[in-house]
DNA sequence: AAATGAGTCAACCGCGCCGGA
DNA sequence: GTCCGGCGCGGTTGACTCATT
């Protein structure tokens, strides 16, 4: 038998009498039996030929894993679509057994729902502003100007005074679940600087630093994370919670090599695009804050306060986001936009 | 128990890309 | 160069299920 395409009947499925809706299990049997004799072709079931191959890939393909997701599915979902957006298709392929569609759907169910309540855009996985959060008492928004960059109002924070951080507390920070791998990388707990009951949109912003203090590997004195809750934090490229870059970038931050491993970071080409202008923006940052951040690993640049600008550019430029790296506000801006 | 609403997911639709004629 | 069919993709729809009232 000559197999013929899937498309048979697309064009013409208006024309012909071609069966349409759920599919019954004898024409799924026939389905699989077919394409087991004869390989994706040929359709005999008055069903459009679009119709036959969705059903095979997305529910008759013996190599599909059925049932929900797991919590390293879902993580990967959402760092897979912070890189690439809604292409569902090469989401999927990150994720053997699953399709498309079966990603799609969950995302659309499920992982939208949790990143909105977690106050994180799902279109951008950028922290949503608080013009953007309805629960949030409006005169959180009066401190931030809309017009500003967000690392403007954030490089603020060791200047506010008292009472300019006595804003409304960020109220989806209360609810994050430890559990959840949404949030589960960047557990604020307890606050080294700030009453529990304080913390605001700009604490929320803070807690990725925090969150180093939970890690040993860096070996953070108290002083030492104290010192970096007062450094700049790039809202719209840091706020993500993927744990794959923050966890490189803000370890690299923090830690004594800061610079240098993130710099490394950018090196390697599975790390993604925005992980590069994130690193790139917070090298900047170290120039700008003149701090000392001498590489300790072989792999880590020695960089004391004394950047490599010209690398950094490197870095950043394929990412076509930016013009230039000439001053940092240049870059929060280009971020911003991008 | 019935009605209603929300959530889920399989399936459809339309579009764009690609390769061959 | 362009036309056409094949193919894959993302968005949307609608049927179904389940929870709530």
């Amino acid at each position: 038998m000559k197999a013929i395409s899937w498309e048979m009947g697309h064009h013409c499925c208006s024309k012909q009498k071609v069966k349409r809706g759920l599919w019954s299990p004898e024409e799924d049997e026939k389905l699989v039996k077919h394409i087991t004799i004869y390989g994706h072709g040929c359709w005999r079931l008055q069903r459009c030929g679009k119709s036959c191959r969705l059903r095979w890939i997305n529910y008759l393909r013996p190599d599909l894993r059925r049932g929900s997701f797991t919590e390293q599915e879902e993580r990967t979902i959402i760092d897979v679509h912070r890189i690439l957006g809604n292409r569902w298709a090469q989401i999927a392929k990150h994720l053997p057994g699953r399709t498309d569609n079966e990603v799609k759907n969950f995302w659309n169910s499920c992982i939208k729902k949790k990143l909105i309540a977690k106050g994180l855009d799902p279109n951008t996985h950028n922290l949503l502003s608080p013009h953007h959060l309805p629960i949030l008492n409006a005169n959180s928004s009066k401190n931030i100007d809309p017009t500003k960059p967000v690392f403007a109002i954030i490089n603020n924070t060791s200047s506010q005074t008292k009472d300019a951080k006595k804003v409304q507390p960020f109220q989806p920070r209360l609810s994050m679940d430890s559990n959840d791998p949404v949030i589960s990388h960047h557990l604020f707990e307890n606050s080294l600087n700030h009453e529990s009951s304080d913390l605001n949109w700009e604490d929320y912003n803070c807690f990725l630093k925090k969150d180093v203090g939970h890690d040993t590997t860096v070996g953070l004195s108290n002083q030492t994370l104290v010192e970096s809750t007062k450094m700049p934090v790039l809202l719209p490229l840091s706020c993500s919670s993927n744990p794959l870059d923050l966890g490189t970038v803000v370890q690299s931050w923090a830690g004594n090599s800061g610079l240098g491993s993130a710099l490394e970071h950018t090196r390697r080409p599975e790390v993604s695009q925005p992980q590069m202008v994130y690193q790139g923006v917070v090298a900047q940052e170290f120039v700008n804050e003149g701090l000392d951040f001498t590489g300790g690993g072989e792999d880590q640049c020695q960089t004391n306060g004394d950047i490599d600008l010209e690398f950094i550019e490197a870095a950043l430029m394929p990412c076509g986001m930016f013009s230039n790296v000439g001053t940092l506000d240049q870059l929060a801006w280009d971020c911003k936009l991008a």
